[in-house]
RNA sequence: GCGGGCGUAGCUCAAUGGUAGAGCCACAGCCUUCCAAGCUGAAGAUGAGGGUUCGAUUCCCUUCGCCCGCUCCA
């Protein structure tokens, strides 16, 4: 609801005040954020933005399609990324906050990658949950993150569990409660071995789950797929089998070697990607917020460990900026640095852009971006072998056998410094940024509705997308003022001249407020009228969509008009 | 995956165990000289599958999807 705050960017830069009077009002009346979202899925559904992907069948639960305006609208966030982050970088200037000039390039990588390569990064075996469900609670546990003791009193043995950080004493608590104890009796409890998990346990009707009041209401494992599955070769078998990425960064880290090889780039340089992943989520829900498939914009940073710090910190504040200039909300929008405790020992730092999406309770926000200080685990994994997480410092995690779980690819992907010879394993920075959360940040952001008078100069509601011209899908419409005295003919040539530079809409059916509103709607930040002035001295109007003014220009000076307006 | 609620036209809403109505939008035409005007016309729906029934949009079952909570996450 807080998006109705929407700042009048265009116009004064000042704040519209009913649209403050509709916040308020909304705050009272509790409910309004799911109507207000509401409202936007709707306009996204009935303006082409987004539709349910294989809608006609009924649909598919965390999949979206982009429809004729989402397409646009999403491309020109990517396209603006790709351009802000890599064809326009300056590399011989130090940009604001840069601890020196670096390099920025591309990639294009695979969605289907070496099976090996999600097992060196970790993601195989975190992928790979096995988790269980309480009956009795509805609460669900990874596996192997229960841990629990055996317990015996008034007759009974059973396997006391929890999920909790002070296990011995919830644990004891959870025992007392089931045998009806008091804790100043709590000796009449015997333990019997010492904690264990609960992949240990043969019998699970034997088990007190983490939050339950009876036994045996934990089900049985089962496992989650978070990774998409699929079968490489026609007459493939599971030996064959494959994943879907869930992530593009990889295939950044895959192919270092072959950049700095063929690139002439140097330290500190990065690699951008643009591109789809997938991952099965247990629960996709939100809109388009979090879906099964999904499309990333990542940057993998790789610079000396001695300057990495400053580095991230330079990626995270530039990150941030960008969103703010394209339009959202500094209110709506926060950097989160992550606690100590949240950060793998590894990482030095990591930050979340969230936006307060209007579906999330008040307070809450959600993930955009993640800037991550991954140090030089990625690397080192696909050199050495999956990396035990928890070890420290970082070592290979090894099997049963003494070998490592998962080998790396053997290959040397550490960096020669060509002047001072300085070997060394680049330190990463990782700002991984979500396309698809990036566009329904944008598309909540721009939908207001404000007031304006309509031909009777009685007010009427508009609903309108307050784009910034940079990401809009249609940068202009172009309308005769009436269907006839030859103003189509002058309308088509200036929409044909426009077409060369950008995207434009021509429409000369009905009445020009219902065409305009049509635009306002559909987030088209100008619109250009001829009207009978113009058959006199060729001059149109422009009408700026949130301030509604109009100023005349010379037909010819459209295009240079609109050039410098939208950029 | 579990628990609760919900599915009628593009949207908002009616109705019924017996021909599913309306408004708005969109479409065609007329009229229109700047912010969703008017007139005329045409078009459009019971999420899907099965069962009960002479007959199901209505009753029952299954499934799919949406919303809320738990769990996971960019």
């Amino acid at each position: 609801m807080a998006y109705l705050l929407a700042v009048d960017r265009f116009a004064d830069g000042g704040v519209n005040c009913c649209l403050v009077e509709q916040t308020i009002h909304s705050l009272a009346s509790g409910k309004v954020t799911t109507m207000e979202m509401e409202k936007l899925v709707s306009l996204c559904k009935r303006r082409g933005f987004l539709f349910q992907s294989s809608e006609i069948y009924g649909g598919l639960n965390g999949f979206w399609d982009y429809g004729p305006l989402g397409v646009e609208l999403k491309r020109n966030i990517k396209g603006a990324w790709w351009r802000d982050m890599v064809t326009g970088h300056d590399d011989l200037s130090i940009s604001p906050g840069a601890p020196e000039t670096y390099d920025m390039t591309g990639l294009d990588c695979t969605i289907i990658m070496h099976p090996n390569v999600w097992k060196a990064s970790g993601h195989y075996d975190l992928f790979h949950d096995m988790m269980v469900d309480c009956r009795q609670t509805n609460k669900r546990y990874r596996f192997d993150q229960v841990r629990g003791r055996w317990a015996e009193a008034k007759g009974q043995k059973v396997f006391v569990t929890t999920v909790a950080e002070n296990e011995q004493q919830e644990i004891e608590r959870q025992a007392q409660k089931l045998f009806k104890i008091r804790a100043k009796n709590a000796d009449e409890i015997s333990w019997d071995g010492a904690i264990t998990t609960l992949d240990q346990i043969d019998d699970l009707s034997q088990v007190l789950g983490p939050d339950a009041g009876e036994l045996g209401t934990l089900t049985e494992p089962r496992e989650f797929n978070l990774m998409f599955k699929t079968i490489v070769g026609a007459m493939g078998t599971e030996e064959d089998a494959a994943f879907l990425r869930p992530e593009t960064a990889q295939g950044i880290f895959v192919n270092f070697k072959n950049v700095v090889d063929s690139t002439r780039v140097k330290i500190p340089f990065g690699i951008a990607q643009v591109g789809k992943s997938f991952r099965n989520e247990i629960t996709p829900r939100n809109f388009t917020f979090r879906s099964r498939e999904f499309e990333q914009m990542e940057i993998e940073f790789f610079c000396h460990p001695d300057s990495s710090q400053d580095w991230y910190k330079y990626w995270r504040d530039r990150r941030m900026k960008w969103y703010t200039d394209l339009g959202l909300s500094g209110d709506r929008l926060i950097l989160r640095e992550h606690d100590a405790d949240e950060l793998s020992h590894y990482s030095t730092g990591t930050a979340d852009i969230e936006y307060a999406f209007p579906f999330l309770p008040a307070g809450e926000y959600g993930e955009l971006e993640g800037i991550a200080h991954r140090g030089d685990f990625d690397l080192r994994s696909h050199m050495e072998g999956k990396l035990d997480e928890k070890s420290n410092p970082l070592e290979v995690q090894l099997g049963a056998d003494g070998k490592p779980k998962w080998r790396g690819s053997g290959k040397d992907l550490t960096y020669r410094n060509p002047e001072t010879n300085e070997r060394f394993t680049p330190h990463v920075i990782e700002p991984s940024a979500g396309a698809d959360r990036a566009t329904l940040a944008f598309l909540c952001e721009a939908y207001t509705e404000d007031e304006q008078p309509d031909e009777k100069g009685k007010p009427q509601t508009r609903t309108v997308m307050r784009f910034h011209p940079r990401i809009a899908p249609i940068k202009a419409a172009v309308f005769p003022l009436v269907k006839k005295d030859g103003m189509p003919e002058i309308a088509k040539d200036i929409y044909r001249e426009l077409k060369q530079h950008c995207n434009v809409f021509y429409d000369e059916k009905g009445a020009i407020g219902r065409r305009y509103r049509r635009q306002d709607e559909a987030g088209t930040p100008f619109c250009i009228t001829v009207d009978g002035e113009t058959l006199q001295d060729s001059t149109v109007t422009i009408r700026d969509r949130d301030s509604l003014d109009q100023w005349r220009v010379k037909a010819d000076d459209c295009v240079a008009e609109l050039m410098k307006r939208l950029s």
